[in-house]
RNA sequence: CGCGGGGUGGAGCAGUUGGCAGCUCGUCGGGCUCAUAACCCGAAGGUCGUAAGUUCGAGUCUUACCCCCGCAACCA
């Protein structure tokens, strides 16, 4: 029976170019998503722009802009960036939509309605001249440990956090002034509340977790939930939807993650379908959130209280696949240092599938990896051209071959075509997608080395009905190979599916049953060799 | 006692519940000529960071120690 499935790549945030290792972590995500489609479920893939928040404004009066001249700016990157690398997201829209703020308030409403969210009133720091009350990384004060000038948050000299005492006579990042300690109202979302349902739950789900996302989570619930500020002093971002908060905006974690919610609803709405199917209790449904392992708890423990909080048997997030980070030449991405590419700068370079493939091959799963030129440059020449791409052109462009005739499958090959879906799905739902891939690539090792064994080019003078069946099993094993491929390296399956006329992919195994002409088809190497420079 | 991640043949890594140390690349030797000098076969190369402990048996478990990396900001 097909499953609802939703699955949500974490909403980038429109203040940077994505670098590859973003996208090293959202294509689990893609991956998921194809697979899944092939096996037949019902498949909702979102994301969309993080538009709202401090490090937006704050940007935007430095460069003298508007907050949404530079989220629409990074939000029209991203679209592109996805196009290209042939994410197959049902939607990828924006938090800056107004579909998604309707919705957002009323999920919010009903939070505060149930109790959940509660209104405090608290002495916070206030800039007179600029009539605002400041977030801790507005205030410049001098740290009290180590005596540098600093921001508000953390001191960039000694890492020390300051306390609220610490903050008062702190001074306006704007204007300078010196704040005054003002009484002010900021709502609060009671997360302790949950913590015996989150628990509960957590415990259900994390067995197919990753480690790192099993440990953070359960850091959290150990140390005890607590309430956190879900209101904020500033003019970008959803309205909070209550009396008396009109000045104020929704903490953008907030509205980020029930994007995946209001995505859901919106893609269902233009299609006729019921987004409950996919986000209430008991519609064999399955929700799996991809990102980095900082945003771990926020889809582990934040998004679940969202939904809890509505009290309306929402089904919660099944599955966390969090990626460790990926380093290039061993050191973090970093744009002030000039570390690293973007993924756009990347796929000027290189090709799509290559990359995808090479992210996943190597992708950081379970700790940390390194991108280099060098091993990139490796695996797409040594594995994807010298194996695949190879054994597809020596079978394909065997000498003056005009098609494929039906001739007899090895039984060996046979076998190992029905076995591999059964092992690369295994490993695909238990989200071990490195594995998954070296497995299918053992699959074009063997064939090579049948190839071989078999040494058509003999064959063919001294045994034609050897030489039939040895083709007609590799262009099985390729076709077959269109399948696998499919989720990692769409475009270059595509192209094979072509070559030898297949419809669409599917995940079972396919045997070909007509004899294929290859005369007229302008059969091109799958990859060109790459040099580095 | 701040937190976290690591140390496995030249390089990059895998080693799930303790049971003969593996993979890819590189190196060396050989084979093949279908294929994009691609493919295939074989060989060399490791006392698994150190020391002690548990065990019939430890890369794997325990303890101590050594070394490397990340933890201001942009940034996952």
């Amino acid at each position: 029976m097909s499953r609802n499935i939703v699955i949500g790549n974490a909403w980038p945030y429109a203040n940077s170019s994505l670098h590859l290792g973003h996208v090293a972590g959202l294509i689990s995500g893609d991956i998921l998503a194809r697979f899944f489609r092939l096996k037949g479920d019902n498949v909702i893939f979102v994301s969309g722009s993080d538009c709202h928040g401090t490090p937006i404004t704050e940007r935007a009066r430095k460069e003298g802009k508007n907050p949404k001249d530079i989220a629409d700016y990074y939000d029209a990157e991203f679209r592109n960036l996805f196009n290209r690398f042939n994410f197959s997201y049902d939607l990828f829209s924006s938090t800056d939509t107004d579909y998604h703020k309707e919705k957002v308030k009323k999920l919010f409403r009903k939070l505060y309605d149930n109790g959940y969210i509660y209104e405090k009133v608290e002495p916070q720091c206030f800039c007179e001249k600029c009539n605002k009350f400041l977030a801790d990384r507005e205030i410049v004060l001098k740290c009290p440990e180590c005596g540098e000038e600093t921001k508000g948050d953390q001191c960039d000299n000694c890492l020390h956090v300051p306390t609220a005492d610490e903050l008062i006579g702190g001074t306006c990042i704007v204007c300078g002034t010196t704040t005054v300690k003002k009484d002010n109202k900021i709502l609060y979302l009671k997360l302790p509340v949950f913590q015996k349902e989150i628990e509960e739950h957590t415990k259900k789900v994390e067995g197919e977790w990753r480690i790192n996302a099993r440990n953070e989570t359960e850091k959290y619930l150990k140390q005890g939930l607590v309430e956190r500020a879900v209101s904020r002093d500033i003019n970008w971002g959803v309205e909070i939807p209550i009396e008396g908060y009109e000045d104020k905006r929704m903490y953008v974690w907030i509205d980020a993650v029930l994007g995946y919610l209001t995505d859901t609803m919106k893609v269902c709405e233009d299609r006729g379908m019921n987004w409950e199917d996919f986000w209430k209790e008991g519609n064999n449904n399955k929700i799996y959130m991809c990102h980095g392992k900082d945003n771990i708890v926020f889809h582990s423990i934040i998004l679940n209280a969202l939904l809890l909080g509505q009290k309306e048997n929402y089904h919660l997030v099944d599955t966390i696949v969090s990626t460790e980070y990926l380093n290039y030449n061993d050191q973090k991405f970093s744009k002030s240092k000039k570390i690293g590419i973007t993924a756009l700068e990347a796929l000027d370079m290189y090709p799509v599938d290559s990359l995808r493939y090479h992210l996943v091959s190597n992708g950081p799963e379970k700790k940390d990896t390194n991108f280099t030129p060098e091993d990139f440059v490796a695996t797409h020449n040594g594995e994807l051209l010298n194996k695949f791409g190879n054994l597809v052109n020596r079978t394909l462009k065997f000498k003056e071959l005009q098609k494929v005739e039906i001739g007899k499958l090895d039984k060996d090959f046979e076998e190992q075509i029905k076995n591999i879906y059964v092992e690369v799905d295994e490993l695909i739902e238990k989200l071990e997608f490195r594995e998954a891939v070296s497995k299918i690539m053992n699959l074009v090792e063997n064939a090579n080395k049948y190839y071989d064994s078999q040494e058509p080019w003999k064959q063919r003078k001294e045994d034609e009905e050897g030489f039939k069946n040895t083709i007609f099993t590799c262009a099985n094993i390729i076709a077959n190979l269109s399948n696998l491929f499919e989720p990692i390296m769409p475009e270059t399956c595509r192209k094979i599916r072509e070559y030898l006329d297949l419809n669409e992919p599917s995940w079972k195994p396919i045997f070909l049953d007509k004899e294929i002409n290859l005369s007229e088809k302008n059969i091109e190497p799958l990859f060109e060799r790459l040099k580095l420079d």
